[in-house]
DNA sequence: CCATCATTCAATAATTACATTGAATGACGA
DNA sequence: TCGTCATTCAATGTAATTATTGAATGATGG
């Protein structure tokens, strides 16, 4: 069979790729893939959505080539097919934080009253771990730290922070990194540090950034 | 008014610019805009559509933040307004070339029997047009000619290859491009001038992407 | 070969996207 | 101020998307 509009069957195959990102829950998704292959169970818990409805969306993502299965014992484990993803993926992110004005002010009311401080960049970070001069804590869930890390991170997921800072010492400054640039997490935990007197940065984004710009991860043992 | 979940709501402003991608139709004016800016009506008759169509689109891509307009004159020009659309359009054309069966069945059928041969890469080309070894030709027509191309490319719209050809020294190479990596002009003209004799290779991709990096742009006197 | 259970499918209803038509807007030039 | 004309809006019908429910599938492990 031949094809009468080559460009447009191709634009359309395109346009199947940018619809599959153009939902906020399958943005989600991706970003929680991003930081390693999960079953549908896994991810309908951290999305606290239901199973039937998670397996709908990662089989729109799996159709326009975003993510790939493959079974793993009982699971079926999905994982990013592309390494192009995380980079659309910020493309878009950059369009709407720099275009639409509902971004500035969900960022204005939510996020910038928390941290108003200039994040650390990865180059920084490097440095600053180099000479030891930060203490550097990931704030996800335990089992995502362990699906890969940056070295010589600790560990405190969110709910910990607090117990953890009391045996920190309040002079060392302290950067905390999550997800994603936009992960509520280290904001979150850059808030309670600070009020309990710690000085603490966030990191500029997150795990999968980190991945993504060929820097060393380390996996739990 | 404050936000309940800021995650979810940032999530679903990066959606709309996903989602104002997600359309074959869409695309293909991002395309023609990525030439240069251009009135409703001129894109409407690039694309053959109805004008109102037309509009209504381009107004779901201005509310995604994806192009800006402005009057002028009678004319209400659209263009791109932020860089980061071509490296987002990029990214997901990215994924659907390696993903996607039914692209790579597309590409078979249609581009690769007319252009089996390697393209020419655009750092290969400087070096060819420095040591004056090619003939560069843009076969887009006129008007997107004249809004920029390559230093020292000839334009020669599609209609007018062959005649163009009569004149040309079948001895010298000549490469070819137009709007992008997928638009068909330029396979079709070096399907045209490769039946005449002629020894032809296509540009990887096209003008917008010669912009984007960086590389200098000559304009119509 | 069977029971289990993670995953997928199917059916529904509500919402949103799309192309098309014709009318309304509103800026420009006279 | 008024006519012109590019653009936008509004209304329509059709099609696609979404969340939800419950049933079906099918691979695994025994």
């Amino acid at each position: 069979m031949s094809i009468r509009n080559p460009k447009l069957a191709l634009y359309e195959q395109f346009a199947i790729v940018a619809k599959a990102l153009g939902n906020p829950l399958r943005l989600e998704l991706i970003e929680h893939l991003a930081q390693g292959s999960r079953s549908v169970e896994a991810l309908a818990a951290k999305l606290g959505q239901p199973i039937a409805n998670i397996s709908q969306h990662l089989q729109a993502l799996r159709r326009a080539g975003i993510v790939s299965a493959e079974r793993d014992g009982k699971y079926v484990r999905y994982s990013l097919s592309d390494a192009s993803v995380l980079s659309a993926f910020a493309a878009v992110r950059g369009i709407a934080e720099r275009q639409l004005a509902e971004v500035d002010r969900i960022v204005r009311d939510c996020f910038e009253a928390r941290d108003d401080i200039q994040p650390v960049t990865r180059g920084e970070l490097q440095a600053l771990m180099r000479d030891g001069l930060v203490t550097l804590i990931d704030v996800r869930p335990a089992d995502e730290f362990a699906l890969g890390h940056v070295p010589g991170a600790v560990n405190v997921p969110l709910g910990e922070v607090k117990a953890w800072s009391q045996g920190a010492d309040p002079g060392r400054e302290i950067v905390a990194y999550c997800r994603g640039p936009w992960c509520v997490m280290s904001f979150e935990a850059v808030a309670a540090l600070r009020s309990l007197g710690h000085s603490v940065r966030r990191l500029e984004d997150g795990m999968p950034e980190w991945k993504a710009a060929g820097l060393p991860v380390e996996m739990a043992a």
